[in-house]
DNA sequence: AATTTAGTCAACCATATGGTTGAATATTAT
DNA sequence: ATAATATTCAACCATATGGTTGACTAAATT
């Protein structure tokens, strides 16, 4: 529950990141930047887009802190700054025991039921499942 | 390279996944679905928004894939489906290598060093840098 | 049959997003 | 000094987003 607290509060930035990563041209970016630092107007070129539009691009990515930007006289270079990646991996992590184990499905199987009796035994209650009531079964 | 086009192109949900994930609330949602399912009311009510509101968070969730919805009667049952968000991972692993290992940045600083002395060569070249040209130094 | 409950739908609103163009700024090259 | 290059900025546009309210549909309760 604290863990679950801190993945989903500790990380202020996910906002941010995801809505970075939703854009295929932003992800094609950062996918060229693996490669090694570009330039605004190198970054740019691969998209039938304005220098302008690319610029955007980049700044939400800057924003997001998916990249830094060193100014060298009038270029300006881009580089992929990944810890924010591992922070939105971080986040994903917590739902990986939902792919990875057929055991899980088990597990997922038995709340349920434990879900259904306790419906069938009575009414709902008013506020049915705020998270302060649900933690009936903590992990 | 192949591989790369895989991870890219190969997801075309990401975009939805990535921004169904971008909204706080459609996240914690999530997150409660972990604990078992839920009705469309239950999702909604922890969260200080109208019951259509929250349908809205619970519909562009579907729409990405991250949520399946059984109706039994009135209650429309919402309960978690990963496959997308590992497909997400997926995605991230690639980018894994810039925060795994330091030795990676050394890699790096090598690349830099030949980008530089290729600038340094000659000029530019008008199209610096499309994918095709950037191979020189392929994974 | 009447009412409550669960949920969607449609219309609306303010703001955000992704894109454009044209002008402005600053650096580098001639 | 002039011109070219690299980039941002501001204004604008169409559409998307996150939210509301009120009316509607369908199922369950009384």
């Amino acid at each position: 529950m604290i863990l679950n607290h801190m993945v989903e509060f500790q990380a202020p930035h996910l906002d941010a990141v995801f809505h970075a990563l939703s854009d295929p041209t932003r992800r094609a970016m950062l996918h060229r930047l693996t490669d090694g630092q570009r330039s605004v107007s190198e970054l740019a070129t691969p998209f039938n887009m304005s220098l302008a539009g690319a610029s955007k691009h980049i700044k939400v990515l800057e924003g997001a802190g998916l990249v830094r930007r060193h100014v060298q006289g009038r270029t300006h270079m881009c580089q992929l700054e990944a810890a924010r990646l591992a922070e939105a991996q971080e986040w994903l992590r917590t739902y990986e025991r939902f792919w990875t184990s057929r055991l899980e499905d088990l597990e997922e199987i038995l709340r349920e039921e434990d879900r259904a009796t306790a419906q069938a035994a009575g009414k709902l209650p008013e506020k049915p499942s705020t998270p302060e009531n649900t933690s009936r079964r903590q992990k």
